[in-house]
This record gives structure tokens, C-alpha cells and sequence, in this order.
DNA sequence: TAATAACTGATAATCTGATATCAATAGCCG
DNA sequence: CGGCTATTGATATCAGATTATCAGTTATTA
């Protein structure tokens, strides 16, 4: 990334404007409003190079494509609606999960949670 | 399914003994060792009819394909090598959550918690 | 503004996981 | 056992997500 280009800053300004992790084909959709004729393999080039250069980070979650978000948000989960597919940000953490303990002799790293249900527009 | 044949035994004993979710060529890798010219299409074949009679779920995983294992276990949730890649169950739960209260107005049903790091065999 | 090279957009190519095809095999029944 | 037909294995095909290609465009610098 040399050039600073509309097409990149209207990607980045989608994933700090909407502030829940997007996928390339959500990204496309938003940014599209910014950059009409923006199309979907410069959205993966952009992604690509935030992901190198840091200030994007990717989500994955189970049975779902990759989406991307702002990095440097502080530790957080998500939740996932059944109806809409989106993704949303749930702020706070139970901490240890001393509840759950891995069998002996394995070494926790990071934990992941996930809510799934149905959010606020589709209730 | 309407015949007994040793290739779904198989498939069916390889998720018994195993005892953890597999996915189909980790279930192809270990059946071939009780039916040595078992092929993929036949695993995903078992795979799928094991779903509809309900002797077998899917567990889905961040970033990871679809794996199966057998259906009747009590709520439980898993832990992922980052080395071999193998997923293993942890027994236990923290529960209701409480400590991560998702957005107002938005319907919790499901929680899925999964422990990343490193497993015994991998330390 | 002109030159240059990076960037873009449209689409073809690729990759991976899963499914369809089809001839050969093998349960199940009489 | 013999015949019927579900099942199998090898492989082709498909579906989707991502990447490569390449001609045309545009940001940058002098």
C-alpha cells in the first residue's frame, strides 16, 4: 500500500463507521454508497493490506466466512443473530472461566465465546 | 439408510472410540483402519445420514471445517490445539453468562465457548 | 501537465470442501 | 444359493470464497 487511494479509505471508513465486524461482500455493500463503482476484489486487496499492516484484524466464527474488524478494540465477544447473520459486539468478559477447566496437562491460551440468538431489528 | 454395511459401522465406531468431534478425513484416516478401501464419498455419506437419523451432530468451529460426533453427550464445550489442530472435549460450563450481558433487547439462546492453546500430547 | 507506476474493476482462474455419477460390489430376502 | 437393489469407491463435478490477470485509470512527483 503506497497510494492512498478513495476506494481503501472507504473501507477502512466502513469498518470504523458500522463497528461490528463486517464480511468483504457487507464491506462491498456499505462502501459502495462511498465509491459506486467499488468492486469486490479491491475489497479483498484492501483487507488484505490492513491485516499486514495491522489496523485490521479477522473474526472467524463457526460455519461462517471470515469478517474483519477496527484492531484495537479492547477484549470483547460477539453475538450472532440466527436471522439476520449479523454480527454484533458484546462488550465485557467473564474473565478466567475458571468454570470450565481443560483436562489436565493443557495449556489455555485464549477463549473464545460466542452468543447466538436473535438481536434487537429482528425480534 | 437401510442396509448394515462395515463401512458405516465403521464410521459410527470411529466417532465411539475416538470420543471427540471429527472431521470427515480425520473419520476417513482412522476407519481406514477396519475398512482399508473406505473412500471420503462414502464417509460424507455415513456422515449425512448419521445427521438425519440423529446419531451424530455437527460441531462447528471458528475458522475450522464442519466436525462431527455423536449425538446424546451432555451441554459441553471444546478445546483447540493450535499445534495438531486436534479439538478435545472439556466437560463443564460457567453457565448462564451473566457476565456478558449482550445489547439490550437482544435474545440469548445458545453460547458457544471455545478454549484455544496447547494440548497435552503437544506441550 | 506529463510521465510513471501503483491501483482499480471486471472477470477468469483457482482452491477447497462437499456432492453427483456410474460401474462394480455386496447385503438381504426368498 | 441367486437375484435384486442399496451401497460403495474412484473420480468428475459443483459451489463458494478468494486470488490472478490485464487493460484502463489515477495518484504522485517533477
Amino acid at each position: 500500500m503506497e497510494r492512498k487511494t478513495k476506494q481503501r479509505e472507504a473501507v477502512l471508513q466502513v469498518l470504523l463507521t458500522e463497528n461490528r465486524p463486517l464480511s468483504p461482500p457487507e464491506i462491498l455493500d456499505v462502501a459502495q454508497a462511498l465509491v459506486p463503482r467499488l468492486g469486490i476484489a479491491t475489497v479483498y486487496r484492501a483487507i488484505k493490506e490492513f491485516l499486514e499492516s495491522g489496523d485490521v484484524v479477522s473474526v472467524d466464527l463457526p460455519g461462517e466466512g471470515q469478517r474483519f474488524e477496527i484492531m484495537g478494540k479492547r477484549h470483547h465477544h460477539h453475538f450472532l443473530c440466527r436471522l439476520c447473520r449479523k454480527l454484533y459486539e458484546v462488550n465485557g468478559c467473564p474473565g478466567t472461566l475458571d468454570a470450565l477447566p481443560p483436562p489436565e496437562g493443557f495449556l489455555v491460551e485464549i477463549h473464545e465465546i460466542l452468543l447466538k440468538g436473535i438481536c434487537v431489528s429482528c425480534a
